[in-house]
DNA sequence: ACAAAAGTGTTAGCAATACACCCATGC
DNA sequence: GCATGGGTGTATTGCTAACACTTTTGT
């Protein structure tokens, strides 16, 4: 089931329609990003659009997350959360919309390959303004920009946005790009490393050219709970 | 608008349909309790359920939460915040209804007066499980609960739940009932005080029958974010 | 040998915790 | 005068924040 198979007059019942719209962040040439793809329609063509579709009869929200992520994007199986649902008459001209909002975080280099570059935009969260993007999706951008900061202030989500194996550096320059601040490298490795959330790897990174860094990775499957991680 | 408006051939439209349910909070005779109904339909006759309803066509979440909330239980002009759409399709067996489902807190004080105790039950959060509560509400409002007790612990969410004025052991007494453990006195005083959040009224409470206590008030009309609380 | 990122400890200040007694009132 | 809840201070411990130099590698 497409999005392109409900036909405007759904837009016309007598409930409104509930469509979802995904906020997929990832890091991006030291940059906190936002994927977005170009507005198709009437009311949003010349602006950018959140990746999204119309939730089926029948199918679940994990389910039409999966469907409409893959459709659109043609990625697969990244972490995902319900951010908030945005149910204003008016924000889609087309007629009564509620769209289920999800955001979402993946690591650049293990969706790369998997994009069509020529449907879809990396976008810098300083560059989300509702100029450049159609509908309320600027606004819905910002709260996810919100909850994923304030959710890396004390759970292990960044794991998500990180590849298996990394360094304390890249761990805490996430944290900085999210945080739009500095952390002290001392402080900051003894305050992870106290947390007993990562753990060494043994191996060590030989790409840079410069004294090759020791790579860790996170202990836990999950994402875990914890107070005061920044 | 209301649900009875629909007729039962919505649920077999080509898409969802989108209703809303409410959590509501409130802590009475000393005991964090959740607002509850009977369950009229066959599908929940002899349960309880979330006072909720369809989502019209053009009505917006919030213009939705007055109306159902009013309708439902007589209650007007409470805190809420959206808590997670729930959206399975089968937590309905009438058909495919996702729900946007919304918390809200009052002082029992402030609406004892205004429900209609025949159709309203305030049910102890100790007592909430599937055995007693229609659907997959009992989930629901375990996971409502799981978000108030978290937002107590760093905003000032907690003075919705309140009355205007109150006593420094009442505050601490619904910190106690949520968090379901108790604080030394002294040290509860100091840091909320520290806190600079709330204020002496100058008036006391002598309705106790025992030495009468000052009364205080929160400063701030809004909810504030704070670090840590409890 | 030099440029560039990796790695490493100590101290000082603040916040959280544990803990026990006197006070004001109604009955 | 006694039972009940209201109100108060200090000492210890653990956490947070500020701060600069040495090491390893590639070129």
């Amino acid at each position: 089931m497409q999005s392109k198979d409900f036909t405007p007059d759904i837009f016309h019942l007598s409930i409104p329609v509930v469509a979802m719209d995904i906020v997929i962040f990832t890091v991006y040439r030291d940059t906190l990003c936002v994927v977005l793809m170009p507005g198709l329609r009437e009311n949003s063509v010349g602006k950018l659009v959140l990746p999204g579709g119309i939730i089926a009869h029948g199918e679940s929200l994990d389910t039409s997350f999966d469907r409409i992520l893959e459709a659109k994007t043609g990625i697969t199986g990244i972490y995902k959360e319900q951010l908030a649902t945005f149910g204003d008459a008016d924000r889609d001209t087309r007629g009564h919309v509620i769209s289920v909002v999800y955001y979402a975080l993946v690591d650049t280099n293990m969706f790369l390959d998997k994009i069509d570059m020529t449907k879809t935009i990396l976008l810098p969260l300083s560059e989300v303004t509702t100029e450049t993007i159609a509908y309320d999706h600027a606004k819905i951008i910002l709260y996810a920009r919100q909850r994923l900061e304030w959710k890396m202030g004390y759970t292990t989500i960044i794991k998500n946005i990180l590849p298996e194996c990394f360094t304390l550096s890249q761990l805490q320059h996430v944290y900085e790009v999210v945080f739009g601040k500095t952390f002290d490298k001392r402080n900051f490795r003894k305050k992870i490393l106290a947390l007993g959330i990562i753990e060494e790897t043994g191996i060590k990174n030989k790409s840079s050219s410069k004294r090759p860094a020791e790579l860790y990775r996170f202990s836990d499957k999950d994402v875990k709970m914890l107070a005061g991680i920044v």
